[in-house]
DNA sequence: TCTGGGGTCCTAGGACCC
DNA sequence: TCTGGGGTCCTAGGACCC
C-alpha cells in the first residue's frame, strides 16, 4: 500500500491570486482573524524574512517599504476553493482523505502499474488547469512518508513538484531523511524536536534510524508510531470519511474591546448559534456547553480576568434557544464589572449522536429539531445569518475587524468577479 | 509500630496538527 | 491601539470501588 500527499503550496495566497492576478510574483501574506498575525506567506514574502505568526502591527511599516501586501483571510473563499480542489482531486483515485482545508491524503492501492511520478504530474497540471491552484505530490508506503515527500517536492525545486520516494535507492532516501530537520517530520514539533536533539537526534534520519521502544519510554507512544512509519511500518489509519467531532469551539476575538455584560450576551448568544449549526451538521447533540472570556492577556497593565464555566444539559440537545440559554446563565455567572474583555468562546462537548439520546423519566424540555432544521435549511439557501436569534443582536459592532477582505468571489452574488 | 492491591473513570495539562 | 481559530491524542494523577 502507498499513499499520495496532495498540498496546496501556500494555499491562502493562491486562492488570493486565482481572482487577483495582479498579485501574481508579488510578496503577498494572508491574516489570521481580526487582521491579527501573518498565517500564510507567498514565497516572496518568505524570500523577504516574514515570519509566520508575526502580529501584523509590528509588520505594517515593514510592508509599506517592501511593497509587501496583506489580505484579510476570506473563509468563503478558501472553503470554496478547497471543496473544488478535493473534488478534482477524488479522481484520482477511489480512496480519499481530506485531512485539511488545503491538503488530502490519496490511498494508491492497485496503482502498482502506474508510474507515480508521472500520475503525480498529471495531478499537479490538472488542478492548475482546472482549479488554478498549484499543489505539490509526495508519494510513499505510508503517511508520515507521504508528508515528507510532499515536503521534499517543495523544498527541492529539482523534483519539480512531485517526490515519489518509491522511485529512490536507498542512498537517495538516506540522503534526504539525512538532510531534513527531525523538526520537519510530521508528528515533531517544537517541544519533542529540542528534546530529541538533546539525545544526539538531529535529522530525520536519525529518527528513522533510532530505537523506537527507547522513545516511546523516553516520549510517547506518539514518538515511537511516528519512528516505524519513516520504517514503512504503516501506524497511522486510513479515513476516509470525517468521524463525528467530539467537541465544537466557536471562538472570536471581538473588534473592540467589550466591557457591558449586553453586548458580551449578544455575542455569546452569537457564537452559540454558530457552535449550534455546526453540531447538527454533524447531527449529533451536546451534553455539555462550556463559556470562557479572555481579556487582553498582552496587555499586562490592564486588570485581567479569564474566566470559564461549563453547564450541563439535563438532556442533550442541539436547539440553539435550549444552548443559547445554559450559555447565557454560564456568562452570568462568570461575567463581572470593569473588564475590558477582548474574546469569548463557546464551546460544545459531550457530544454524541442525536438517535441515541437518552430519555429521561420526567420528559424535560429537549427543544424543537424540526424548527432547528427548518431554520438550517433557510440560511443554507438564503445566505448566512436570513433568520437568526433576535438577541444576537444587529448592529454586532464586537464583529471581527477585516480591513483588507477581497470579495466573495464563488459564494456571493455580490462578489461575482465581472468579465470585460 | 503496623495501614493492600487492582481496576475504572474522570480531569487537567501537555504535546501535536493545520 | 493592534498578537487567530479549531481540533486530536496521550499521560499522569486523583477519586472511587471492591
Amino acid at each position: 500500500m502507498s499513499y499520495a500527499l496532495i498540498d496546496g503550496n501556500c494555499f491562502y495566497v493562491s486562492c488570493e491570486r486565482v481572482f487577483n492576478s495582479k498579485l501574481e510574483g508579488k510578496p503577498v501574506v494572508v491574516l489570521s482573524n481580526n487582521d491579527g498575525c501573518v498565517i500564510t506567506r507567498s514565497s516572496e514574502a518568505k524570500l523577504l524574512g516574514v515570519k509566520m505568526g508575526v502580529p501584523w502591527y509590528q509588520l505594517k511599516d515593514f510592508a509599506k517599504k517592501h511593497r509587501l501586501i496583506a489580505k484579510s483571510s476570506n473563509y468563503a473563499l478558501y472553503g470554496d476553493m478547497s471543496a473544488r480542489m478535493m473534488s478534482v482531486l477524488s479522481s484520482f483515485s477511489p480512496d480519499q482523505e481530506i485531512y485539511s482545508i488545503d491538503e488530502c491524503f490519496l490511498g494508491m492501492q492497485g496503482f502498482a502499474n502506474y508510474d507515480l511520478t508521472d500520475y503525480g504530474q498529471a495531478i499537479k497540471k490538472k488542478v492548475k488547469q482546472w482549479i488554478g491552484l498549484p499543489v505539490c505530490v509526495g508519494f510513499g508506503s505510508t503517511k508520515t512518508l507521504a508528508k515528507f515527500a510532499n515536503n521534499t517536492a517543495k523544498k527541492r525545486p529539482e523534483f519539480r513538484g512531485v517526490c515519489n520516494l518509491g522511485q529512490l535507492s536507498a542512498t537517495e532516501l538516506n540522503e534526504l531523511l539525512a538532510s531534513t530537520d527531525v523538526r520537519d517530520v510530521w508528528g515533531i514539533g517544537y517541544q519533542w524536536s529540542k528534546r530529541l536533539n538533546a539525545i544526539g537526534i538531529a535529522t530525520a534520519k536519525d529518527l528513522r534510524d533510532a530505537d523506537p521502544a527507547t522513545l516511546r519510554r523516553k516520549f510517547s507512544v506518539v514518538v515511537e508510531r511516528t519512528v516505524l512509519e519513516l520504517r514503512g511500518v504503516a501506524c497511522l489509519a486510513f479515513d476516509e470519511v470525517a468521524p463525528p467531532k467530539k467537541q465544537i469551539i466557536f471562538s472570536r476575538t471581538f473588534g473592540e474591546y467589550i466591557s457591558s455584560l449586553s453586548e458580551l450576551e449578544e455575542a455569546v448568544t452569537a457564537y452559540t448559534a454558530n457552535a449550534a449549526v455546526k453540531l447538527r451538521r454533524q447531527d449529533s447533540v451536546a451534553g455539555l456547553i462550556q463559556v470562557s472570556l479572555r481579556t487582553n492577556p498582552f496587555r499586562e497593565d490592564q486588570p485581567q480576568h479569564q474566566p470559564h464555566l461549563g453547564l450541563q444539559l439535563v438532556v442533550p440537545s442541539s436547539d440553539t434557544r435550549v444552548l443559547v440559554e445554559m450559555a447565557l446563565h454560564a456568562l452570568r455567572r462568570m461575567f463581572k464589572n470593569g473588564y475590558a474583555y477582548q474574546k469569548a468562546a463557546v464551546m460544545l462537548m459531550d457530544i454524541s449522536q442525536d438517535t441515541a439520546t437518552q430519555a429521561t423519566l420526567f420528559s424535560c424540555e429537549t427543544g424543537n429539531p424540526a424548527l432547528m432544521k427548518t431554520m438550517d435549511k433557510i440560511n443554507t439557501r438564503w445566505g448566512k445569518g436570513t433568520v437568526k436569534l433576535a438577541a444576537e443582536g444587529v448592529d454586532q459592532y464586537w464583529q471581527m475587524r477585516r480591513e483588507m477582505i477581497s470579495p466573495s468571489y464563488t459564494t456571493s452574488w455580490n462578489g461575482l468577479p465581472v468579465a470585460r
